[in-house]
Formats: C-alpha cells, sequence, structure tokens
DNA sequence: AAAAGTGGTTGACATCGTCAACCAATAGAG
DNA sequence: CTCTATTGGTTGACGATGTCAACCACTTTT
C-alpha cells in the first residue's frame, strides 16, 4: 500500500483542475487576467446591477477580496464603479468596451484548449465531452 | 452582445476547475492539506527516490518552489527527506505514515465530492463519467 | 431621532511562489 | 589529476493575492 494510495478518477479530477485552474494555461487565462478575475469578469458582464459583492459571492471571496480584486479589474480599464442611483451605499460595477474584448479572448483561449484536448479522446466524441461537462456544471451548482 | 460573452463550455471547465481546484473545498483538500500539497505528496508517493525537483516538475514550479512546498510538508510530518547515497546532491522525497494516512484521507474526500456531484447526473452513467473524465486527464498529460 | 443593519474600503497581516544569488557535489576536458 | 562547467538544492528579497477586523457612509427599523 505504499504506491498508489489515491484513486485514478481523484487523479484525473485533479489533473483537470489543474490544468484548467488558476496555475493552468501559464497561470493567466488570457493577457493579463487570471483565472479568479476571469470568472469575475465574467459575472460581471452577465450581471446587470453587480454589486461588488456579487463579485466576491461568485468566488466564494470575502467582501474586502472582492473590493480589491474589483480594484484591480478597474486599474486595468476592464470594469467601472458606478454608484447606484436607487441605493447610494451600492456600487455598480460595469464592464467596459475593453474588458468585453479581453473577456471574448479569454473564452477564445479557453475553447481552443479545449479543442486541442477533445481532439486527443478517440473514444469519446467531442459533443458528448462537451455535454458531460455541461451537465457536472450544473450539478456543481445545484 | 453585452451579455454572455463567454461560452457554454468555457463556464463549465471554469466552474469544475474551480470548484475542484485549490479555492474548492474549502480552500483544503483535507484537514491542512492545500492542493498543491496534495498532487506534491501524491508525487511523492508514487515515486521511488523522489528529487525535490520532480516535485517542482509535477507542479510547474520553478526548484525554489519545489524546496518550499517540500518543506511545508516535511514541517507538517508528511515527508522525510533523505541524502542519496548516489549522489550526495540530491534529497529523496519519502513519504511518512502520517502522510500516507492524510493522502488517503484527502483521497477519500475527493472521492465524495465526486459521487456527490455524480448523483445529481441523470443524463449520464457514473462509469461513463469516470471514463470521460480519465480519458480527458489522459489526453492532458499527452 | 436613535439604533441596528448593510455595502464598501482600508491597514495590517499571512501565505505562497518567483527571481537571483549562492553553496555543495558531480561530471567532463585537458 | 586538476580546473571548469553543470546540476541539485537552499535562501533572502520581493510581488501578488486574499483574509480579518475596524471603519465610514448610507438605509432601514423601531
Amino acid at each position: 500500500m505504499t504506491q498508489s494510495t489515491i484513486s485514478d478518477i481523484s487523479r484525473a479530477l485533479i489533473e483537470i483542475a489543474w490544468h484548467f485552474g488558476p496555475k493552468g494555461l501559464n497561470g493567466e487565462c488570457c493577457e493579463n487576467l487570471t483565472m479568479p478575475e476571469f470568472i469575475a469578469l465574467d459575472k460581471i458582464s452577465t450581471t446587470s446591477q453587480c454589486a461588488v459583492q456579487d463579485v466576491g459571492y461568485s468566488l466564494g471571496f470575502t467582501k474586502s477580496g472582492a473590493t480589491r480584486i474589483v480594484n484591480r479589474l478597474e486599474k486595468k480599464g476592464y470594469v467601472q464603479k458606478i454608484k447606484s442611483h436607487e441605493d447610494a451605499r451600492i456600487c455598480c460595477v460595469e464592464i467596459t468596451k475593453s474588458g468585453e474584448r479581453v473577456l471574448s479572448s479569454a473564452n477564445t483561449r479557453y475553447m481552443e484548449q479545449f479543442h486541442t484536448i477533445a481532439a486527443k479522446m478517440p473514444e469519446h466524441s467531442v459533443a458528448d465531452t462537451v455535454n458531460m461537462l455541461k451537465a457536472m456544471a450544473t450539478a456543481l451548482k445545484g
């Protein structure tokens, strides 16, 4: 029992998580966007009237962590903070044109990565693989 | 084009990578083991005469990063460094009993997580899912 | 109007990995 | 056999990133 204490399935999950995770893809998703920044930017782009804490929530960060990541994105010119008219405490975070561009570019990079991998899986069709991953992602949220 | 700039497949991959990655599972795989430590420990447990740099290589870390992570594991009592007899420059890193215990426990936790997810995927059998993930992991290495 | 709650920010801090310089040991060339 | 180049590993300084706790500003409750 000295060798191979962990199972294939754990190893596979880890491999995937590591490759597509914060450290994979050379530690950056696209240009100067880290993985958490990518997730944050996606959240912001798909949420109208996105409060700073909403960003933190989707990343599992504290609210101060949320402030920091939004500030970083703002400094890079990818988002803007605008005070809400309804409630002056809330900052609505909005994606800029530049942010949309970089988000779409990061997406492209992800897709390329995925297709490179998918091409190396002769036993599985790309469509099946995609379906399974989507199902898994859905299951993760539920 | 303001909404939803990134595709479902990217989103699914990110979801999975984030959940099973360094930040997922509450930021720790098991007890006081981080994700990179988990990977390192697995590498060490399956490699005989494991040099410090081998650990770094499997994580994509520099050699100084490798030293640091091995030291952390050593401080926690999960590995031991032993000078090689053949080449006195090399430290052979070996897993301890305590290390094996924690590795196996982390593995269990991973498996539980996976099965919870798999149970929520009615369209896909667990076996199919496992096969696909393994195929993907293999494709990643090749 | 006072008290309690909520959104956001900030300073101090811990963690973690890199870079570059370094030491020790080995291997190769003459 | 010695001198040099290479290799494995460590360390100090540093940058990046997230947390905690205290704080301010604005709202809501009483």
